[in-house]
DNA sequence: ATGTGAGTCTTTTTT
DNA sequence: AGACTCACAT
């Protein structure tokens, strides 16, 4: 049998054995928290005894919470039964919908995403004639969702300017809307539970009597609700077993609190406190730059990062031109660095600030004809043809959602417009029941006395729709993800709409899309419709992970948080993208984006690499960027490269296209971004454009030392530095 | 009911 | 630059 401390350092030992009551594990970065974690569950199991239906476990992501459980029972040798590991919202979605019966929605809730959040806003505000202009609808939804988090209905709002009046209403009305609906927000499945188990003893008593232990992972992302509701839940037993490092805190705009940290101490006096501070990841000198980082921030306890590993690889910084030279510069050092054998590709990640980065990371691996795969789940469900066939589905499950009724009902084009929605809106809000319930009524007797409100156009439109609605809420109730999903798609002629409203070639590819979406329900095989939209309601970025494939990870700092990979990429660290412009002047969110830095810095093994430009492109335009201020934070024995990196690289402009050029003219320029140039009196520079202009070549040339200067290739007599001369083909 | 064009705003991070 | 919204025309 395996001794669950073999292996284990001192302090990890302690955390493994700890005694029973409140429990606070401050782990650094790399400290082995996970593995201190899981070993605790099985201590539990096997060495106290306690049987696994009294354990809870709880991560953020399915990603931790599927790991931790392949880990349990591989320590255990056999897997656990009934041992409650999930995420907070699966968990207390679960929750819900057993205790469905003491709530005011069903069991068959559904979830809204941020989509359908922010149209619900959207929707209020129309209804309270408030102009979005002046409160748009995602700052609006965006203070609903704090007082969520910090638990407060409509009615606990506090009102101090027109502005908390204005929130305070469309809150009031949006939840009316989500209740309708029968269908809650990602805030409500925390909020209602917690609240539950505040309210509620019987429930509360039932749960708490029931977890014995309760255990939770990356406790500094706790808001307030989901701090309250842990407490009820360890309530009986006392036993709250929380693993965190507040340094690594980054969702504090979604409400997560690193104070909770401080609370837990404060209601918890008599919690033992356990340091992890050796590090099992990182060289030591991706260490030092991590604590020179970090040890900028007020307000902290500093720990020791230490490691066994050795000095390790300086740390790269490198300054590109601008982000596409930035792509082809990754790209082209993770290419040679696999070609020579350092490591294979998927050793590599490319961290960055925003999403909107990836896009010209993506452009350079696609360029190079290489393999990578992009982190976030959002792109593919947020998808309008993905969506659409999920709001089908949703609808089927749950009638009463307004929201995927009101998105799918004229898609395919039905000839129901807004005239008409509006008025089977009316006539159900006259009847007290819901749009889509009326429809069904609609679609089984058209002619009914009842509907005469509606003209008889629009009723011939809408009937056909609601007698298939019926139908499908019936096989909703039997049949498998997939089956539905067949049924639906078949019934509306999804394919055929898509191809006679895409055209041919863009209609196939939103079409392999929907087979995509259909693979994913073909898993659903014996499970419920409720359970496939659950899930895909609560799939995390960093879920959407593909570990067999062995390439470079194209991920947000954020979605890094507790990964690791031997060679680590941050690109853009520019000021303005991190820190991000739009924590400028608040120093909370100045820290925060330091501790992103420090999350990025810690998740390389042995190898990190800084990238930052000397233009950047906003909106349209190129401007000069100054370097991350954080870059002056790293002790410069830790460093090598910087700003002569630039006249280093060499660059082969060997395909290259502007497409604002493409078919301009029959004129190709001779000169390409990226191109190094010498000119008589500039000396050498980089060319940043170049365009045709009156049977002229117009060159944009930045000359070290001098700047950026506009030639004439006819008279500049231009000498190509390095690189082939531009060749006149092109694709 | 649906299509066109001008005009607007964009960039945080995510369960 | 490009996506999205809104007003107007068909």
């Amino acid at each position: 049998m395996l001794d669950l401390s073999a292996g284990l350092n001192p302090q990890q030992q302690q955390a493994l054995t700890a005694g029973l009551g409140p429990v606070l594990v401050l782990a650094g970065p790399g400290s082995g928290k996970t593995r201190v974690l899981t070993h605790r569950i099985a201590y539990l199991i096997r060495e106290l005894g306690v049987p696994p239906y009294h354990i809870l476990a709880v991560t953020f992501t399915n990603k931790a919470a599927r790991e931790m459980a392949e880990r349990v029972e591989k320590v255990l040798g056999e897997r656990p039964r009934g041992l409650s590991l999930g995420t907070f919202h699966s968990i207390c979605a679960r929750l819900l919908r057993t205790e469905a019966a003491a709530l005011p929605f069903n069991e068959n809730f559904v979830i809204y995403d941020s989509d359908d959040q922010q149209g619900l806003v959207r929707n209020a505000l129309k209804e309270l004639n408030i102009d979005p202009k002046m409160h748009s609808p995602h700052s609006v939804h965006n203070r609903i969702s704090q007082a969520k988090n910090e638990l407060q209905l409509p009615e606990d709002l506090p009102i101090n300017n027109y502005r908390d009046e204005v929130v305070s209403r469309v809150y009031q009305r949006y939840q009316q809307m989500l209740l309708a609906a029968n269908a809650l927000d990602f805030d409500d499945l925390l909020l209602w539970t917690a609240r539950l188990l505040e309210d509620n003893v019987e429930v509360r008593s039932k749960y708490a009597q029931r977890f014995q232990h309760v255990l939770v992972d990356e406790f500094q992302d706790t808001n307030q609700a989901q701090y309250s509701l842990l407490k009820h839940l360890a309530s009986f037993h006392n036993n709250i077993y929380v693993v965190g490092d507040t340094d690594q805190s980054i969702y504090r705009w979604r409400g997560a609190d690193y104070r909770n940290v401080l609370r837990f101490e404060k209601d918890y006096p008599d919690a033992q406190v356990i340091l992890l501070e050796q590090n099992y990841r990182s060289t030591q000198r991706i260490l030092d730059a991590a604590m020179a980082v970090i040890d900028r921030n007020p307000h902290r306890t500093r720990k020791q990062l230490f490691s066994d590993r050795g000095a390790g690889e300086k740390i790269q910084v490198h300054m590109t031109l601008n982000e596409q030279e930035a792509g082809r510069h990754i790209v082209e050092q993770i290419a040679t660095a696999i070609a020579q054998g350092q490591a294979r590709p998927g050793d590599f990640a490319i961290m960055y600030r925003v999403n909107a980065q990836s896009r010209l990371l993506e452009e350079a691996f696609l360029h190079a004809n290489l393999p990578y795969k992009l982190v976030g789940a959002q792109r593919f469900y947020g998808r309008r043809e993905v969506k659409d066939v999920l709001c089908y589905l949703r609808l089927a499950f749950n009638p009463d959602d307004e929201a995927s009724l009101n998105r799918v009902i004229n898609v395919p084009p039905r000839r129901i417009g807004l005239k008409s929605q509006a008025a089977l809106r009316n006539l159900a809000i006259q009847q007290k029941t819901t749009p889509g319930r009326l429809l069904m009524r609609l679609g089984a007797d058209p002619q009914d006395a009842l509907f005469t409100p509606i003209p008889n156009l629009a009723r011939g439109a809408m009937a056909p729709l609601g007698a298939r609605l019926a139908t499908w809420t019936t096989l909703a109730a039997e049949a498998e993800p997939m089956k539905l999903m067949d049924r639906i798609l078949a019934d509306i002629d999804y394919h055929g709409y898509l191809l006679a409203d895409a055209g041919e070639e863009e209609g196939e590819d939103r079409w392999d899309n929907v087979q995509e979406l259909r693979r994913l329900a073909a898993e659903y095989g014996g499970r419920t419709i409720a359970d496939f939209l659950e899930n895909i309601a609560l799939v995390s970025d960093q879920d959407t992970i593909d570990e067999t494939a062995e390439v470079p990870t194209l991920l947000t700092l954020h979605a890094a948080k507790g990964l690791e990979f031997p060679v680590v990429f941050i690109a853009g660290l520019d000021d303005g993208m991190l820190p991000h412009s739009r924590s400028f002047d608040d120093p909370e969110e100045m820290a925060e984006e330091r501790r992103l830095f420090y999350v990025g810095i810690t998740r390389a093994r042995d190898r990190l690499v800084l990238v930052h430009n000397a233009y950047r492109n906003s909106f349209g335009y190129s401007e000069a960027v100054e370097p991350s201020r954080f870059l002056d934070d790293l002790p410069a024995e830790l460093v090598e490269g910087g700003n002569r990196a630039r006249q280093e690289h060499a660059f082969r402009p060997d395909r290259w296209e502007r497409p604002s050029d493409r078919g301009a003219t029959i004129l190709q320029p001779q000169y390409r971004p990226g191109m190094n140039v010498r000119h008589a009196t500039w000396g050498e520079g980089m060319v940043l454009n170049s365009r045709i202009q009156d049977d002229d070549e117009v060159v944009d040339i930045f000359f070290q030392g001098v700047g950026l200067k506009k030639v004439l290739a006819a008279f500049a007599n231009l000498e190509t530095v390095d690189g082939e001369p531009a060749d006149k083909s092109e694709d």
